[in-house]
DNA sequence: ATTATCTATAGATCTATAGATAATGC
DNA sequence: ATTATCTATAGATCTATAGATAATGC
């Protein structure tokens, strides 16, 4: 019977990247709770590790914190990857995430919580969304698509900050509807890149691959 | 001679302001470090009070800091009232307010930090750009200048991100231009609440009036 | 034999208060 | 006489490590 935990050589090695995932996954909940102190015996007794072995994978509080961010960012990155994999033009591949990225803050509030409590790291992280709208931006300038933006790094800005607001606005109200509020900003962030209204509407009502399908296993590579 | 710190009856009263008026300055030098769990005793040193003190202002770390941001907030929307009182239209009091907030991470770094690391409260605080934008945004559509707006709070949501983005964005980048920057985000952000791109562009080139004359005295009322 | 993990704990650090002091009110 | 502030400190809490234990490697 194969193992589960990665492909990695030993058993010895398995275990401890088990126990180093145990302990980055305790950090996410109490990231999530916006509980950026807690002291490290209870995140070790959320893990169910003992409180010695926290220091045989990280320094400090802040850069188990660091890792378990990076983490959470890695894993949506990975999720997007997954589900704009057949697309071609830009200006789809970053309407389908964005709107994906909303969508997300009902259907995983877990990951949500995680991402509005990391600040504004996720901004300028190579992981998860930004370096992807990145791409698509670039790619979107080339094939002259983007005919508004003369600054990709100043387009993300708006874009960046609009996926954390958004996400702060959909916790806040908890009864609103989160695909109609994300279909809306993510047509005006295409108009704003230089798509016609008539085009970005169009994008914005295609319809969306079943998210729960991807999201089924929490574990996702 | 007349005293400085507010016209409150006496002298003891006055005394009690001062004092916390300095645990709140305090508070906000370790919010623009980024520094949250600060010691009580460093926070009152800093403010240069005994440790005792604290406690009769403050119930805990988390108050103060809370009512530091908010300080924070006030007295920056205090500014851009002081700025903006003479204008009439809601464009251009919008983008003022918003061309000045981008200048403002240059010209008052200490300021600019400290919302940087208070994270998303800024965007749904009763203090600072926040309601003034809200206002703006609803006076624009009544008057229907602001045409391509169909619910305010998206709106809102987005202009609320790109400040936070665009002062994240200035912070990592110290060489960029602000004004520039800043200026073209406006624009971008007055295509998407709805004005004709020749509009918008000209709005964002006229001349702003002389912040540093507003900044003269830090602790501006 | 090696390596990860565990438990127990010394020492550092911090919070919150008690009681003393200093300043102002009347 | 009242009120804000101060200093000193008890007790709580937390960090980081030492040394023991358990599991795997070879």
């Amino acid at each position: 019977m194969p193992e589960r935990t990665g492909g990695t050589a030993n058993r010895t090695e398995r275990r401890k990247a088990r126990t180093r995932a145990a302990l980055i996954r305790a950090a996410q909940t109490f990231l999530a709770e916006g509980n950026l102190n807690a002291p490290i015996l209870e995140i070790t007794r959320t893990a169910d590790v003992g409180l010695g072995t926290f220091y045989n994978h990280f320094d400090s509080r802040e850069q188990l914190f660091e890792v378990a961010i990076e983490e959470a960012l890695d894993r949506h990155g990975a999720l997007l990857d997954e589900i704009t994999a057949e697309l071609q033009d830009p200006a789809e591949i970053f309407a389908q995430a964005f709107r994906l990225t909303g969508r997300l803050h009902r259907l995983h509030p877990d990951l949500s919580k995680v991402l509005l409590n990391s600040g504004l790291s996720l901004l300028a992280s190579e992981k998860g969304l930004a370096p992807r709208a990145h791409r698509d931006i670039e790619a979107g300038m080339r094939s002259g698509r983007f005919g508004a933006v003369r600054d990709p790094d100043l387009a993300l800005t708006v874009i960046g900050g609009s996926v954390l607001a958004l996400g702060r606005l959909l916790h806040d109200q908890p009864e609103r509807d989160a695909a109609d509020a994300t279909d809306r900003i993510t047509e005006d962030l295409l108009r704003m890149l230089g798509l016609p209204t008539a085009e970005a509407a169009e994008i914005c009502a295609r319809p969306l691959p079943d998210l729960t399908a991807f999201l089924g296993d929490d574990k996702a590579a």
